[in-house]
DNA sequence: CATCGTATGGTACATTGTACTAGTCAAGCG
DNA sequence: CGCTTGACTAGTACAATGTACCATACGATG
């Protein structure tokens, strides 16, 4: 039987797979990247609440508990489901750039539009630890500032406050954009005395959400580029 | 019997109630404003999961259904004190400040310690729709940058800056705050070769997230503030 | 051949939100 | 006074879910 409640990494096999002389049709067997990947396609598909085990281990065409050899429960597959949308392939040219701030703009953006293409993904962020691909992105950012002359007495602040402004805009943009009626009733509430101002501005109805994201970050690189 | 599914409000009466002879001793009646308050201390006390219709109705003393009377489902419930936990009264002198820059600041903060209180808020708001006390403080907000110079067509960008960043904050520190052993784990993964920088930095580490918040704020403002 | 690790999956259970339904009580009206 | 109505409370029941437990199969190794 398999270790019962082992430590840290799950109870599915460490070693190599023996090759199990390949199966000629049918299903493919089980795998950790199978599951993964078919959870994000159900997660495209119907959203946080559509996941479910048995709906995942229809789609794969197995039983339920078998996931369970792979996996550890669900919210390990939400974590790995995660991680495995945000890999970054880096900026377009190979030579080193001149221009970091344009680096890191671009490393963002993609980040944010990595999310928002799955938008379940900014729903679960915040509630889970860093899988590699985020520490890549994190590890690109430091270099960058680095690179670029941000201080370093400066710099976990200024890689967290690129995180935080990005991941709230991804979280904000990713929320409304599921609720277009939650917002009419929002601006319902607006009508009356007491938000003249956003109502006049139009808070919440300008939906140029790609421009403002570019626009306050690049506020934000203001604040914080080398003087 | 009331009547089914209604489209905006609830279900529960818009008069005002008509004094039930107001009960002696024993549970006072129910309402939404006690179930609320008691979502929230249940919240407290249990986290996010820990709130079950059942277990609030035994806090309640009454039966699981009636609260449904009141209150659509459990969604509402969250919504409502999400909402009721982000009051705002203002800063600290009554007069009208001078310095806008600290009354933005300390309206932020007390927006992020609101939430860190509650710290089960922070994985709620990405997904909600705006409440009242929100929009109040948006409003607040708007007024101040717009009175402090901030050009009209900066200004909701400056807003929705400052809101990313505050969100992005509040959902990362909250997050970090609930499981050491992820961080552990995140900083295991740490060691080797591909993260040095963020290694050599501690990033992960560096646990003055109240000295950060503020700091990255002034970053943020250096860029907003009009020139 | 026996044993063991890898892997699969059926059954069963506890827990959840909530639909349905029946009830209680007070106010208003004939 | 009896009847109705509407505000409110609550028990029962159900469907959906995550997953513990168990039985099993199969290839490799002794």
């Amino acid at each position: 039987m398999a270790a019962k409640r082992s430590g840290a990494p799950s109870k599915r096999s460490l070693r190599t797979r023996p090759q199990p002389v390949l199966e000629p049709t049918g299903e493919p067997p089980l795998s950790r990247e199978r599951i993964v990947a078919t959870a994000v396609e159900l997660l495209d598909a119907q959203g946080l609440d559509g996941l479910t085990m048995r709906g995942l281990a229809e789609r794969l065409g197995s039983g339920v508990m078998s996931l369970y050899w792979h996996v550890d429960n669900k919210e390990d597959v939400f974590d790995l489901a995660l991680d495995s949308v945000l890999e970054y392939r880096g900026p377009p040219q190979m030579a080193e750039s001149q221009d970091w701030r344009a680096d890191i703009v671009h490393m963002l953006e993609d980040w944010r539009a990595s999310m928002l293409r799955h938008s379940w993904s900014a729903s679960l962020l915040p509630r889970r630890a860093l899988g590699s691909n985020i520490l890549s992105r994190l590890e690109l950012l430091s270099k960058t500032l680095s690179k670029a002359g941000v201080a370093d007495t400066d710099l976990n602040v200024a890689i967290w406050s690129l995180w935080n402004y990005v991941m709230g805009a991804t979280i904000t943009r990713a929320s409304f954009d599921l609720s277009d009626d939650d917002m009419a009733a929002a601006q319902q509430r607006l009508t009356g005395e007491r938000y003249t101002t956003i109502e006049r501005s139009r808070l919440l109805l300008d939906n140029d959400w790609d421009g403002a994201f570019r626009k306050g970050l690049d506020f934000l690189l203001d604040g914080l580029a080398p003087r």
